[in-house]
DNA sequence: ATACTACTTAAAGTGAACTTTAAGTCAATA
DNA sequence: TATTGACTTAAAGTTCACTTTAAGTAGTAT
């Protein structure tokens, strides 16, 4: 089972002009053309494109993801260096979570504030609220917000 | 207590030049100047600009963010408008940590694969185990990467 | 054989978010 | 008063990751 660009861009959920770039790119070492210069993907290829594109998710630049590549082609002499790769990847997601976790308390409290804000018809009436009068939950993230100790 | 565009910029952890493309784009309707036209900061504008912040660090465009100070600057006729923003804030976010969370299996997938090619000394030997010889969490996300029934 | 769609390339264009440059001004210190 | 460092602007430059364009070729269906 072989495919065109435009079908393992479909499958991918990418334009087949992304793949064309990765391609121009070196991301594609196993890259095959038909007798006329089609490029033909191969099924065992589809696997190896979901790394690519799991590398690209964990907000990886495309010249470091054609570092790794080569790190592949190199054969088992690069183990090393492609686990080090992987255990940044890791340590830079976990940062990126814990940051958007971060964020969205801050957005889940704005949702309750302009929620109060709707019910009550103005947004003063939030702004004077005592801590008391908050959701338990919202207490401390208001708290982290208005934190003007570092002044 | 006033600051100048620099202690403003370290205090956030951002680079003086981006306050200024920020202040340009119309994001601080707030801001004040000296009589010698130097950029005013003033305490009540730190926990803006972290709001600011949030919404980047959420993948908000700066021209989104533009239109949300615009809408806050007309008070409290836009409180509607502001709470569908941050709910759907909310959303993108909650669908940003999936994703994140989605590749977080997948490297370290990798990172146990490479370990274990690491101590083999070759990639070979990870990649002909057989499931019952994968540690039980790894099972999962292998099945997942090999599976190819979607062709 | 013809039409049609999807493929090919190199090169230019896009958009987002800054960053840098150049020329100059402000404000504090020696 | 002179120097220094941080501020000011407009405009140009940078980086990243594509996307589009134009001109042409491949492969398939009628």
């Amino acid at each position: 089972m072989v495919f065109t660009i435009g079908e393992m861009a479909k499958k991918l959920g990418v334009a087949a002009s992304t793949l064309r770039y990765y391609d121009k790119e070196g991301l594609f070492p196993f890259m095959e053309r038909s007798e006329g210069g089609i490029r033909v993907f191969k099924e065992s290829n589809y696997e190896f494109l979901k790394i690519i594109n799991c590398l690209k998710a964990t907000g990886m630049q495309i010249k470091d993801i054609k570092n790794f590549i080569e790190l592949v082609l190199q054969g088992d002499e690069s183990i090393d260096a492609r686990l080090e790769i992987f255990q940044k990847r890791k340590l830079e997601v976990e940062k990126q979570i814990s940051e958007l976790q971060e964020a969205l308390e801050t957005v889940k409290f704005k949702c309750w504030y302009y929620e109060t804000a709707k019910r009550a018809g103005s947004t003063a009436i939030c702004d004077n609220l005592r801590d008391d009068e908050l959701p338990e939950d919202m207490r401390r993230i208001r708290a982290k917000l208005r934190r003007e100790d570092t002044f």
